[in-house]
DNA sequence: CTGAAAGCGCTAACAG
DNA sequence: CTGTTAGCGCTTTCAG
């Protein structure tokens, strides 16, 4: 934003009519005489006119403009839910603005404020592991911005929501693991407050009762943190009395099975004929990581792009709406890091 | 952006002050009554006011928004650039707002019309490997507003920019293949007009003639397209008869080494023993696939950093600036698709 | 079909 | 220390 902008106002000027008419002949209003129309969009080429976004959103209340907060950019899952509601979003005239939590609760907060000041049209969130408190978001609802929740979502929260089926993909994975011969099995979850890993972790403990199998609470993990704890505590499990040890991981999502199963191999513990690894996501490594490691998969694009239609289902119709929640589909990838049934 | 908004009006009418008093002692100015401000923050905090970032944009001509455009946001070298962008641009007060051109140029032009209608203060562009005329580019110089490109860049254009050593990294690459004992070596490139990808194949060529190698144009592939044709033109290579068959493939980048790998294992084709195989960025897959791809490594998080860095002495300092270069160092990671020494 | 005028929410002289 | 005033660039009545 510098000077040496033409404005429609300099139109008018070298046109000698009033901007109110380059105005509309601009946004081809029907009624504008097709010669001044005419003149009006050859004036602007000519100046190298670029309509001012930010005067015109000012004016009319919107700015076409989305917001969206996810934990991590460059984790595939969510630069691939990026990529479709770009795609999507841009299909319908909208911009999108980015920002990650990196799984801070404070830094959401703010990535809230700094978009709800920006006025974006409305915000698609993938909350922070750390996000127990929902005011900030409960605070959009409440000044009537749309807010659509995907994949990292809360119970709390009155809003539209895209997900996965997190307790039947957990459900499915562990009965693969209970099928192909695993008795102990573990589960290496986040945080108690973190809806996404109860889910998965509630899935886990279904399939483990459904075949009779009491759950053992030594082997059900939660990490605060997602980076490192996650190993610390494997190596834990691993240190147990033989007896007591896992013969099977259940890891909340594939960022945490994949340092795992190369903690494993430098361990020399051979997968899966000494213990099973099971992840969630289906990141693009997981097929390739030796063993590759089976894992349920969530289809991130459509995730994105069904994120987006949410929000444009919501916006046409503000006044009488009632939240939906879209559930997609998981698979569940059976690869190398698990038993042959 | 919808009603119930609160402005610094409201703030003013309930404290019967003047609303510039309001914008002062919301911006902290230094020059307000201690008394009058604590009672505008309160009030703002009570009404629960949000500062209107458009409004502020119109008045001030700076967005504090920059616009980003990449070919494809969730390859990972991409998201990793973007995620140390705005980490970065978050630290310096800039949103960011983004694009990908998915290797269109007709897209690349609109994502850039759109920015400039937002008025980012900055762009920060990779080209889509379709872009020769940078026409719409050289028009943001025009109009001042400050470009950095990275990766993709262009010579034609005189911005500051973000590189590793293109050159230099293929160099090294081709020079480990020769080393290693491979003597017909392909290299599977971009289009002709793609600049990174020249640089490449002249780092690679100089390296053949370095060694005493006579380059065999029937082994330099220029693909137009990025996605299906370089495995179309490996296939052609490895249908040649025997003698002219390559005995190790360059690729300009993983995205493309990464399923040549597949392609040549679901051929059976012993890789390194029949061929060799060295890409380019260090993807993460690059290091699980089977064999582990050879590679040249860019520090993709550090250049989003650096863009951003560039973007502001620039923006510091606009008016006598030179566009400077930053070059990134590459390495070579050997690993297990190339012989051994 | 066109123009005049008001105003979106905010900042920044200028004057007190 | 505070208030008045004039816009930023655009859209949108309301008149003609």
């Amino acid at each position: 934003m510098r000077n040496t902008q033409a404005t429609i106002r300099d139109i008018a000027i070298k046109l000698n009519i009033s901007i109110s008419t380059v105005s509309r002949a601009l946004r081809g209003a029907p009624d504008v005489n097709q010669e001044t129309k005419k003149a009006v969009l050859e004036m602007a080429e000519k100046l190298n006119y670029e309509p001012n976004r930010v005067a015109q959103s000012l004016r009319i209340k919107r700015t076409n403009t989305l917001g969206i907060i996810v934990p991590e950019i460059s984790l595939h899952f969510f630069s691939s839910a990026i990529s479709g509601m770009q795609e999507e979003a841009a299909q319908h005239g909208y911009s999108i603005m980015i920002c990650q939590s990196l799984e801070s609760f404070e830094t959401e907060k703010q990535n809230v404020h700094m978009l709800a000041a920006n006025r974006v049209d409305g915000l698609l969130i993938s909350m922070s592991s750390e996000t127990k408190d929902v005011a900030h978001i409960q605070s959009l609802i409440n000044k009537n911005i749309p807010v659509v929740l995907f994949d990292r979502v809360s119970d709390a929260l009155p809003v539209a929501k895209v997900v996965v089926d997190d307790h039947d993909g957990a459900f499915k994975a562990t009965e693969h693991l209970i099928q192909t011969g695993c008795r102990r099995i573990a589960y290496i979850g986040g945080p108690l407050t973190f809806y996404i890993s109860n889910q998965r972790k509630r899935g886990y403990l279904d399939a483990l009762l459904h075949h009779n199998i009491i759950p053992d609470e030594q082997l059900i993990v939660h990490c605060h943190e997602l980076h490192t704890e996650p190993l610390e505590q494997v190596k834990r499990l691993l240190s147990l009395p033989k007896t007591q040890q896992p013969d099977a991981l259940f890891c909340l999502n594939d960022p945490i099975a994949v340092p795992v199963l190369q903690l494993l191999k430098e361990k020399n513990i051979r997968v899966p004929e000494e213990i099973s690894v099971v992840g969630f996501t289906n990141e693009p490594v997981s097929a390739f990581i030796e063993p590759s490691l089976t894992t349920v998969s969530q289809p991130s694009h459509e995730m994105g792009k069904k994120a987006i239609e949410l929000f444009l289902e919501q916006s046409h119709d503000l006044d009488n709406f009632t939240p939906v929640t879209a559930t997609m589909k998981t698979t569940l990838l059976v690869r190398n890091s698990t038993r042959k049934v």
